[in-house]
DNA sequence: AGTACCACCTGACGGC
DNA sequence: TGCCGTCAGGTGGTAC
């Protein structure tokens, strides 16, 4: 599930639900997600202070500590963040629990443990350890018009690339190739400079939507083609197809995306 | 530089 | 009912 548009949803949760509140306690069933951090430095560097402001970069959510460090979540595949009033159950999976001395909880949530949770002492600092290239919200059109165009592979692959762009994954990457009607395939390097615009307001426009849909399928525009992921081409009406590219499922639609 | 493949994990699903 | 291969929206490493 989380890509930009999930993260920044998570983001917000936090914002609403867990800023400025008083650390109690924080406990983690799975050491193995933690990376540049252990358990017993991270329940300790959290312990009695608060959450003060959030940012997110791509996939990445950095959530600053009064102490003046940030802590650092990743989603992986499947990973989610909750905020618990006192009495509310805990969901499953969950892999970190944070404690507020008020008594409500936030959780971090990840079935298949892809995700990770980390440690920084500035943002910036881990974008450049991670070769994170500028956020898919945040780039203007001159330098997303220069990163694209001089790629060699599939433009399913540049706009995967976090390292070019932060914060496409396999499934909006899928969703913006459908709306410019341009083939998963289709090399990134032959865009001409109309096309890379419209790639551009094209992305934006669907990172947008998708938020705005809370990135629930049911709430996004009909013309998306990610409610239909396993059907039919909500323009069309043909049968959506899946091919490999760049070691990714891709779903197009063969009709109108025909242009390699 | 790009791609193909493997690994890390868990769970759901279809075929037999 | 049970077993097995395959697949799932993440990243990172390898070899070619």
């Amino acid at each position: 599930m989380p890509e930009l548009p999930d993260v920044e949803l998570f983001r917000r949760h936090l914002a609403a639900t867990s800023l400025h509140k008083e650390i109690e306690r924080t406990s983690v069933s799975d050491p193995d997600m933690l990376h540049a951090v252990t358990h017993q430095a991270l329940a300790q560097r959290l312990k009695g202070q608060q959450f003060e402001t959030t940012h997110r970069h791509g996939k990445f959510l950095f959530v600053k500590v009064s102490s003046g460090d940030w802590l650092v979540l990743h989603f992986g595949m499947t990973g989610a963040l909750k905020h618990l009033q006192g009495g509310d159950e805990l969901p499953g999976h969950t892999r970190m629990l944070i404690e507020f001395t008020a008594g409500d909880r936030l959780a971090y949530t990840c079935q298949r443990k892809l995700g990770q949770i980390s440690w920084t002492g500035r943002w910036e600092t881990f974008l450049e350890e991670h070769r994170l290239g500028p956020d898919a919200l945040e780039i203007e059109l001159p330098e997303f018009r220069q990163l694209i165009s001089k790629k060699r592979g599939t433009l399913k692959a540049a706009l995967m690339d976090q390292s070019v762009v932060a914060g496409l994954g396999n499934v909006y990457s899928d969703e913006i190739l459908f709306q410019m009607r341009l083939h998963p395939k289709r090399p990134a390097g032959q865009l001409d400079d109309h096309q890379l615009k419209q790639l551009y307001q094209t992305t934006q426009q669907v990172l947008g939507d998708a938020i705005d849909s809370h990135a629930q399928p049911d709430e996004m525009p009909s013309g998306f083609l990610l409610p239909h992921r396993d059907g039919d081409c909500p323009r069309c009406g043909n049968r959506l197809t899946k091919i490999h590219v760049s070691g990714r499922s891709a779903v197009y639609c063969p009709q109108c995306q025909s242009s390699h």
